[in-house]
DNA sequence: CGGGAAGTTGAAGCCAGTCAAGATTTGTGG
DNA sequence: CCACAAATCTTGACTGGCTTCAACTTCCCG
């Protein structure tokens, strides 16, 4: 049984905007239903014109490209609240993929509404574009990263934001959070090998800074992780749940 | 003297889509003025909430991150056409810098309107989600470049999807056309050091694929380019002009 | 319990980084 | 318009971080 978007289970944490009964209600005649997926399976893939959009509700996964040669370079982990589909709502076609890391609950939305945001509720076409500007910038932290650091560095600077993004939705709990992905998707996401990933973090373990094992990430020593990585520890400021 | 928007030079290129009269008057509205900067003047710097937004008119520059240690990672290269500020804009800080690399002329917009396109013109507020889902797509390709690309395939990649730019705005001649850049912004975009981007470019000058000095960048077989680069050809859809 | 997926570790090799020095172009003041 | 300085480009030699290869271990799940 789905949901009622009244009953949001994610609208109630803190990191999200509140919304008026109004806009709630608006929303409720756009979502048509929820979708449950396994681990492992695609949702939308690149390329791809979906006719639904989706925001996550409950699991991981994450967003991928894969170039004509097998590579794979991943773009991002998939969080509760994340809007998926943005780009096949925009742009007619999806710029990467994306696919459930663990099982997933999603609530769908249709596409073909989509334009009435833009005509009948300007403050959520904002924030629409507010989640793409956020993307946008998030994309760019990336990219320095895989382009300028080193293992170590990046390797520090994903798993502070991991730890980041987990404890802003309320997932941590002694400095652990659940990062049930493999050591091959933080890998792909940072231009490393698995092996040379594998390495580096046995060093950060061997640094006590911390560990990530049977899908757990716990952190010991944020600070000093967050100095390796080069990013600073600012709580990440409310933003609007689609 | 600044041009109308009604006599926009750039509205005339096919490249991009056409707007009806109302919403070019509902431009000209928003526009305030012109900017003309000189080669190597910042724009827009990261982290400031700039009261003015742009679109490049006239001349070549790009958007960076510079780390706190110094390193810089060049985003994206900014053609004429495109528009500079919509972090500022939605988010109200921007992630990265924009830069002047050649004198520039720039429209000037006012901020404070900003939010009367979702208000009152819910298309021109689409075309501006438009935008920021495009360079999310962007974003997305250079990051799976400079992750999982050796540096002659970054490289090839990187001068194809530049001359393809250019080419859509009908700056190509004799499969030659200006880009006044310095080889280390380019290595810079890629994640390379400066000896080794210069390297590169002369391996790819030896294969006899492309050149790049003085400033001018020429194309002698763009499908074997496009084939290192693993990139396809597929001309670029006409996008909206801010 | 057997087999496959994921994690771990060591050894060897290479792509790209760093260092260094010279050539060429660009900019500037006299 | 020349002369000198600064920036950019170029090339060679050396180094090292990361990749690749290969084998072994551990963890699951049927």
């Amino acid at each position: 049984m789905a949901t009622k978007c009244t009953n949001c289970p994610l609208r109630r944490r803190s990191l999200f905007t509140e919304m008026s009964k109004d806009d709630v209600a608006f929303m409720e005649k756009f979502k048509v239903g929820e979708l449950v997926v396994e681990a492992n399976t695609p949702i939308l893939m690149e390329g791809s014109n979906s006719p639904q959009l989706y925001t996550a509700l409950h699991g991981l996964g994450l967003r991928h490209k894969t170039l004509s040669n097998g590579d794979r370079q991943v773009l991002n982990f998939v969080f509760p609240g994340d809007f998926i589909g943005l780009q096949a709502g925009i742009l007619g076609e999806m710029g990467h993929s994306v696919e459930a890391s663990t099982g997933m609950t999603l609530c769908v939305f249709d596409r073909s509404e989509f334009w009435n945001f833009f005509k009948h509720n300007p403050e959520r076409a904002f924030d629409l574009t507010w989640l793409a500007a956020v993307e946008e910038h998030l994309l760019g932290d990336a990219l320095a990263t895989v382009g300028q650091r080193s293992a170590l560095e990046a390797t520090a600077w994903a798993i502070t934001r991991v730890y980041q993004r987990a404890d802003a939705l309320g997932l941590v709990r002694n400095q652990t959070t659940r990062f049930p992905f493999k050591q091959k998707d933080l890998a792909d996401a940072l231009g490393l090998s698995l092996v040379h990933m594998n390495k580096t973090l046995k060093k950060l373990r061997d640094l006590q800074l911390a560990s990530w094992s049977n899908g757990e990430l716990h952190i010991s020593d944020l600070n000093k992780l967050a100095e390796i990585g080069v990013i600073d520890l600012a709580k990440p400021s409310q933003r609007p749940l689609f």
